[in-house]
RNA sequence: GGGCGGUUAGCUCAGACCGGCUAGAGCGCUCGCCUCACACGCGAGAGGUCACUGGUUCAAGUCCAGUACCGCCCA
């Protein structure tokens, strides 16, 4: 074809220029014509669209998406789709600070509501429908920023094979899993003890808590006992001492041996607590004895089951004591509760410390201590425990074999890096019970159940109202069961929804089955799944990783994909982590404004697998400068002639480049292979620096000339450079893509990955590249000594080396000579290489 | 408290799995060079007790044990 090769090339422009034309030609659209075997699956994480993609997701896409590239050019077909995570709370928040609104499901549907220019302050309720329409209409619109980022990086993403976790085809996804899953007994509801966020009034799950250090204080309480001695207890919620049912020490604590099996009356409130012995108590806490309340922690919870206790809850939903008092107080303990009914925790805790200094039951004062406290991960205030009917799919925190399977399952998939299945290891090793998946929240997948409402109007969870699979998705507070009118919602005889909403990862554990259509395409289904490989973050294998594999396993008793890579971390400049707490989030189009995405993706890329990575913008302008040269480098080379056979190529100094980058060849594609995509730029651009620094200028006086030796530069250079621009492609595909279109039909990223057998018999590795650099080398040595330009001629250049060294260097003399403007070499016979060269004037 | 990862040049990192030239690269720094692909460039140079202690070995940045510090995860 006639070669297009502009005067002056630039990257500016290439990312729009290359982004349309892609999408235009479906340069990345999947071909679901191929088979399994010729199909490389990608389950992408889809990421949460909350606000703005920032630097930290960015580096593992990236990474992924070079490795796509590689895939698609090595011969298979890659199906790469891209998700949104757009349901659960990261939403709500948003919408809520967005538009200054505030969910309340208790109010009417307001057709006529339109979202306001600026947020409402201060924020107006509205009904959950008029709410969830602003998470639909957000969203969307984060969707498309999302997008607009992802494609200015250049993600081969089939766009076409887009979903997000809330749309229809989610929603029935993973309703359909959910009552499959009821059906095969591995979801079940339940009454039960759950950790409970006071703010968002949900519960949470054990993989969503976290431990975070908090000021509290001792407080050493006086229990009666029945002789009219005292036992004192350290307690750092002294508020709960209502909610006691007992008092408990170590079994071989000798100290309190002789009260267990004995009771002791709790101060203020004078109930008479049976005293008892477990091996959870700590000796060295405290005064070594500790109450149980139901609930305090999740301690109590333990101590409740184990033994038996009865349960005395106090604090309420939104995390106040309820109004009214408990019906085992009275007397002055009913009165001593009216002085906290209707607090918060903390205010309660102040007045009840205030009451048992007055009454003596106080021994000195409250002692400050620094203690972990349980929070929900997005939470703001610690959690609390209430007990609540909530639905659970069975992950093996409470099943010994079946956690066994689960570790298995672990064992069985391939960790990129290995280190990285220590982390599910022990995540499933600690696991305390089964997966909560409901949560009282507002915008998700509804929970797909309804209840009976009996005669006498108490409902029937333990018979719940199934839909038919056709009817998926169904929200059960808007839709009617078969069977049944409307207006017998919430009626005795009739059915009530069930309000619940699933959490994020109850959907986002299926993307495998949601992606690959699972539900409604078998035909694609068989195609892509299990999935080649799952990429994803580190934080977030004991959430999504985990989870998926256990759908993966109850649905289709397999691994959800074959292979895990894992990224690392992204540190800022300081090597802090990045978070939003800290607000040192870097945002990715800034960066990708102000350097370019080839840039950022080079700096991307130069992360190893699984290893915490500085944001460094000093490595982006490396890999600015690489994609210029890239251009530069590939006007030079394609500027000589139209199309030349490889055949042409016949002067030892071609051969050698030509056998030496076949190694690169060699030792990229083996790097890629092992997902060490980050390896890979590394070989390719340091031969590529030595090529053009070296080669070019070597063989430059004589592509400029004629004849056959020209021809075979023209020849070796073209060879080489289409080599190098496919080794560069999953890196930088604009810039790729770009000098490509230059002088090739069709898109550098449908090529054929580099063979070796292309340059197969066009060299041989005879060493005469290597060693007449080395003497180039040493050349430019004395002309930078002397403080000359590269330009001086030299008189006298003496070469003193073995007989093979100087071979390889007579093979190269004209080349040498031109390069380093000399007009002969003299050669000595000695050990080791050595060059003299007397500069002209 | 337990686990995982890290500590190599002023900075950012390779090299370690599988022990073997004089430990590498880029950036930065210093000194040069308008060289017909590129001054958004080119050439050259200086710069390291491989965190520390001990061990194995003919040989240790690399393997083993321990210590210190940094980061992350879990309790």
């Amino acid at each position: 074809m006639t070669r297009r090769i502009p005067p002056q090339p630039a990257l500016e422009g290439l990312e729009e220029k290359w982004d349309r034309i892609w999408e235009d030609r479906g340069t990345y659209r999947f071909d679901r014509s191929k088979t399994r075997e010729e199909i490389f699956a990608i389950d992408t994480p889809p990421p949460t669209v909350s606000g703005s993609l920032h630097m930290g997701s960015v580096f593992g896409y990236v990474q992924t998406d070079a490795h796509a590239r590689y895939r698609r050019m090595a011969g298979t077909e890659v199906f790469y789709p891209m998700g949104w995570d757009d349901n659960g709370l990261p939403t709500e928040r948003r919408v809520q600070n967005f538009y200054g609104v505030l969910c309340d499901p208790t109010l009417p549907y307001d057709a006529a509501f339109q979202p306001p220019e600026e947020p409402y302050d201060p924020p107006v309720h509205i009904s959950r429908r008029n709410f969830t329409e602003l998470c639909h209409i957000l969203t969307a619109e984060d969707e498309k920023e999302f997008e607009a980022t992802w494609r200015a990086l250049g993600l081969s993403v089939d766009w076409t094979q887009s979903y997000a976790t809330i749309d229809d085809h989610s929603r029935r996804t993973s309703q359909m899993a959910f009552l499959n899953n009821l059906a095969r007994g591995e979801a079940y509801s339940q009454e039960a003890p759950v950790l409970w966020d006071v703010d968002f009034r949900t519960a949470v799950a054990q993989a969503e808590l976290e431990d975070r250090e908090r000021p509290g204080a001792y407080h050493k309480v006086a229990f009666h006992l029945p002789d009219n001695g005292r036992v004192y207890v350290d307690t750092t919620r002294p508020e709960l001492i209502c909610s006691c049912v007992a008092l408990v020490a170590h079994p071989d604590d000798d100290r309190y041996r002789k009260l267990v099996g004995g009771t002791a009356t709790s101060p203020l409130f004078g109930i008479e607590l049976p005293v008892v012995a477990h091996e959870l108590a700590d000796p060295e806490k405290g005064t070594g004895i500790a109450m149980i309340c139901t609930f305090g922690d999740t301690t109590d919870v333990t101590w409740w089951r184990e033994l038996a206790l009865p349960t005395r809850a106090v604090i309420q939903s939104d995390g106040r004591f309820q109004e009214t008092v408990p019906d085992w107080l009275s007397g002055t303990g009913a009165e001593t509760y009216l002085q906290i009914a209707g607090l918060h925790p903390g205010q309660a805790r102040k007045r009840m410390a205030e009451l048992l200094a007055a009454s003596g039951d106080l021994d000195g004062e409250p002692r400050p201590v620094t203690h972990p406290v349980k929070f929900y991960e997005k939470g703001e205030r610690p959690l609390e425990i209430l007990t609540t009917r909530q639905w659970y799919i069975r992950n093996g925190g409470r099943d010994d074999d079946i956690r066994k399977t689960f570790l298995e399952r672990g064992e069985e998939l391939d960790w990129v890096p290995p280190f990285m299945g220590v982390r599910y290891r022990h995540w499933v090793e600690g696991l305390n019970g089964d997966w909560l998946i409901s949560r009282q929240r507002f915008f998700g997948v509804p929970i797909p159940v309804w209840y009976p409402v009996g005669p006498d109007g108490v409902v029937d969870h333990d018979n719940p109202i199934l839909p038919e699979r056709v009817r998926l998705p169904v929200d059960p507070t808007s839709d009617v069961p078969i069977g049944y009118e409307a207006t017998q919602r919430g009626r005795p005889g009739g059915f009530i929804g069930d309000p619940d909403i699933m959490d994020t990862w109850a959907t986002s554990s299926l993307t495998p089955q949601i992606a690959g259509h699972w539900v409604d395409d078998p035909d694609l289904w068989s195609r892509v799944f299990p999935m080649d490989i799952r990429p994803q973050g580190p934080e977030i294998i004991r959430t999504w990783l985990f989870s998926t594999v256990v759908r993966s396993d109850y649905e289709h008793d397999v691994l959800p994909w074959h292979t895990a890579t894992i990224n690392g971390w992204i540190l800022d400049p300081d090597r802090k982590k990045m978070s939003k707490s800290k607000g040192n989030i870097a945002t990715a189009s800034d960066y990708i404004a102000e350097h370019g995405a080839e840039a950022v993706r080079y700096w991307a890329c130069n992360g190893r697998p699984g290893t915490d990575t500085a944001l460094d913008t000093a490595v982006m302008r490396i890999g600015r400068r690489l994609a210029i040269k890239i251009l530069n480098a590939s006007r030079f080379a394609l500027g000589f002639s139209d199309d030349v056979d490889p055949g042409l190529v016949s002067l030892p100094l071609d051969r050698s480049m030509l056998a030496a980058l076949s190694t690169v060849v060699h030792r990229a594609t083996e790097a890629f292979e092992a997902y060490d995509y980050a390896r890979a730029l590394e070989i390719a651009e340091r031969s590529f620096w030595s090529w053009t620094d070296d080669y070019v200028e070597l063989v430059k006086t004589r592509a400029y000339g004629e004849g056959p030796a020209a021809v075979s530069a023209h020849a070796a250079l073209q060879l080489a450079l289409g080599v190098y621009l496919r080794l560069f492609a999953p890196f930088l595909p604009f810039v790729t893509e770009e000098v490509w279109s230059w002088w090739r039909e069709g898109s550098v990223h449908r090529s054929r990955w580099p063979q070796t057998s292309e340059l197969e018999g066009r060299g041989g590795d005879d060493g005469v590249f290597e060693t007449v650099s080395e003497v180039l080398s040493a050349v430019r040595r004395v002309k930078s000594d002397a403080k000359a330009s590269m330009r001086a001629e030299i008189s006298d250049l003496v070469v003193t080396g073995d007989a093979e060294t100087v071979d390889l260097v007579r093979r190269g003399e004209s080349d040498l000579c031109d390069a380093a403007r000399a007009t002969g070499i003299e050669y000595v016979v000695g050990e080791t290489l050595h060059v003299a060269a007397t500069l002209i004037g």
